[in-house]
DNA sequence: GTCATGGTTCGGCGGCGGCCGAACCGTCAC
DNA sequence: GTGACGGTTCGGCCGCCGCCGAACCATGAC
């Protein structure tokens, strides 16, 4: 299992953590981000690309860095989901970047913590999806609010990958909205100027329109 | 992800496979099936229990462990699967033991492997599951089959965990089934005496009499 | 009681691998 | 051309952690 070796290190877990964002990263980035030397990130950056777990791609003079495949971000999943459950009621330093994180941030390509969860909450209380652990199905009246809110049931892209796919949300313990329909309302959520990404950054905010939209269009509501 | 790191030690790791095999194994077992020394084991083993990936209970003068809960166990099947994928066309040493695995072998407490994924093939050609990458459902003939099989739908466990779930398979790169129903299944296999398990090994045996049970219940054939 | 067995703790050794800075290589701007 | 910038490679240092054997502590058989 020397891919559990590869993300056992702190430097690489941090790399990914913040590729998990779905954003592109440079080398740079990256390096500053782990607090670590140029070189000594670009030595971490190879293993990755060798073991395929992440993927590079050369754009004038920046190499991005990204996450290889969906299947290696449901594992980093699965591994901070069960790291999230290790700490039992132990002392938790909580720091305000935390609180961000745990509010809204994105989890790999759709939304997670208390917004990704509510939305999910949102779309079952309208009866728009019906989400289960085994997976995750759309109504017939979801697939009419789905093209109303912008988004194609039926894109191109839908056929490549699981439609809609529950995943655990390890800070709030519950599941939110993944596969293609998780990063479709994510997409679109973005598109609509409802939330932003800082970059280098997990952790997504919620603008006032987002306030707003998601309200009006979910009746979801905050604090 | 201090989960990872722990993973990622050639020892544990080979320990935390052998217990993915379902059984509960001592220390010395465990030990020697890592090779290393019984202290050096134990010392392993006691990191795994704090971080809570796999627990013990004594019985007598033995302690044994297990893998704590299926949430560690699907973290493992996910970490397996990318640990597949990486191996692009390269040489693959093919050991008979490594022949064994690919063949049949449990995958936590569901049956894996040629074996495994043919038995989903035939539920599935059978009518009797709907498969797919989101979960699976039995269908009413399904339900109808399972009790005179010998598997209750209604078990009281079932209510507790996912019935029925589709797990990548990282030898034969396609599902099979896991969940309630997949435990069942291997379960019930073995109770029949289909299969065969040795100890310490997640290999897994086909026995005269399971060709036979699996061609005629199934119509599974095999080479 | 004695002896055997399963398991953990302790102390010390050794090596893998992460870290850095310096040098180096391309690309781009000018 | 020169200089700036992004990135990788190289060499060497250092520390963490996995490893073992020996001692120790249980429990159970007799």
């Amino acid at each position: 299992m020397e891919v559990a070796a590869l993300v056992g290190d702190t430097a690489r877990a941090t790399m990914l953590a913040a590729l998990m964002s779905g954003q592109a990263l440079t080398s740079s980035e990256l390096a500053s981000l782990a607090h670590v030397s140029r070189s000594t990130a670009s030595g971490h950056l190879g293993k990755l690309v060798a073991a395929r777990l992440v993927s590079v791609s050369q754009k004038r003079r920046n190499r991005y860095y990204r996450i290889a495949s969906p299947m290696v971000a449901r594992m980093l999943e699965g591994i901070a989901a069960v790291a999230a459950l290790e700490t039992p009621a132990r002392y938790r330093p909580r720091s305000t970047h935390d609180d961000a994180l745990r509010f809204a941030r994105t989890c790999y390509d759709h939304l997670a913590g208390r917004l990704g969860v509510a939305l999910a909450d949102a779309l079952t209380a309208k009866k728009l999806i019906v989400l289960s652990e085994e997976g995750g199905e759309l109504t017939a009246a979801g697939k009419r609010f789905l093209t109303q809110f912008g988004i194609q049931p039926n894109g191109k892209a839908a056929g490549r990958r699981v439609f809609c796919r529950a995943c655990l949300d390890w800070s709030e313990r519950r599941y939110h909205v993944a596969g293609y329909l998780g990063a479709e309302l994510c997409r679109r959520s973005a598109e609509l100027g409802w939330i932003m990404q800082r970059r280098g950054s997990r952790s997504v905010q919620l603008t006032p329109a987002g306030r707003r939209g998601f309200r009006e269009t979910f009746g979801m509501t905050f604090d």
